[in-house]
DNA sequence: CGGCATCCGCCCGGATACTG
DNA sequence: CAGTATCCGGGCGGATGCCG
């Protein structure tokens, strides 16, 4: 799991987080991006990000097999049929999961993720428990105000 | 940082995640959660994947100081003044910023990152990270085709 | 200066109908 | 069974104009 311990060093917060030393080091990494892996990046986050993909990554994940379309279809609950094969199109064509034809009459074709696929929801899934564990900080209620405005 | 082994164990694919032993752990996990938090969650995700904030809880935080208005939209290139408040109120609510409003002629409002934001963006910058480390992988030619489609 | 109100174009995703 | 093709409605975000 990550960890964050924030220690206050004068008027600098030092955060050690695992290998992670203080976020300036975070961002100098980030800072460190050529252009073009920083597009790729947001891409690849952007489309991650949107509303079906992790969906059927974790449907994937649960089944623990290679799924035909129309159990997909079932388990996704909610998704049109478009939606789906336009989704898992990208999904394949990022390398998160395999679709495998299987020239039949009537044909079948079965999808299942790759390691990089469960890696991925694995690193999700991190930041999803920790966003749950926090769910009561996240309300302006219990942002303080540090700087007091004046009268 | 996050880090990641995996070992094989017969047929079983072992996932050592720091605390997390292994994946069914972490949807066992997931699983728990209500459907009031689950639902929670999705939607703080959902905000803090839009376009925009994590652009600008970046920006605050490269500033390391509170911005003005006119400041972050200067440094956040591309957005405009509607999509910024909007943003910034959506920021507010959920307890990642905080807005300071100095009542003088003119008026001056300031924004800055609560510990929450910072810590958020902390969390983000890892998986961030993790993706662009493994850029070359997310290609569908990077996939191994593990079942191969009968004849 | 830092908004809010209004209008508007575009794209995403849903529904439906058809096909190899 | 697992798609394509087409149409369409809603919402997001951008541009512009006005206000305390």
């Amino acid at each position: 799991m990550v960890y964050c311990i924030r220690s206050k060093e004068g008027t600098r917060t030092i955060y050690t987080h695992l290998e992670v030393t203080d976020l300036s080091d975070m961002f100098d990494f980030c800072s460190s991006m050529t252009d073009e892996q920083d597009a790729r990046a947001r891409e690849l986050i952007e489309r991650a990000a949107a509303k079906w993909p992790l969906r059927i990554l974790h449907v994937l994940s649960d089944a623990g097999a290679p799924l035909r379309f129309s159990r997909l279809m079932e388990r996704v609950e909610g998704i049109s049929q478009k939606v789906l094969t336009q989704t898992l199109r990208t999904l394949e064509r990022d390398g998160l999961i395999i679709r495998t034809l299987y020239p039949q009459v009537p044909p079948r074709v079965e999808y299942e993720l790759t390691p990089l696929g469960r890696d991925l929801l694995i690193q999700v899934a991190a930041l999803w428990r920790w966003i749950v564990e926090r769910l009561g900080d996240f309300d302006a209620r219990k942002a303080v105000r540090l700087t007091v405005a004046g009268v």
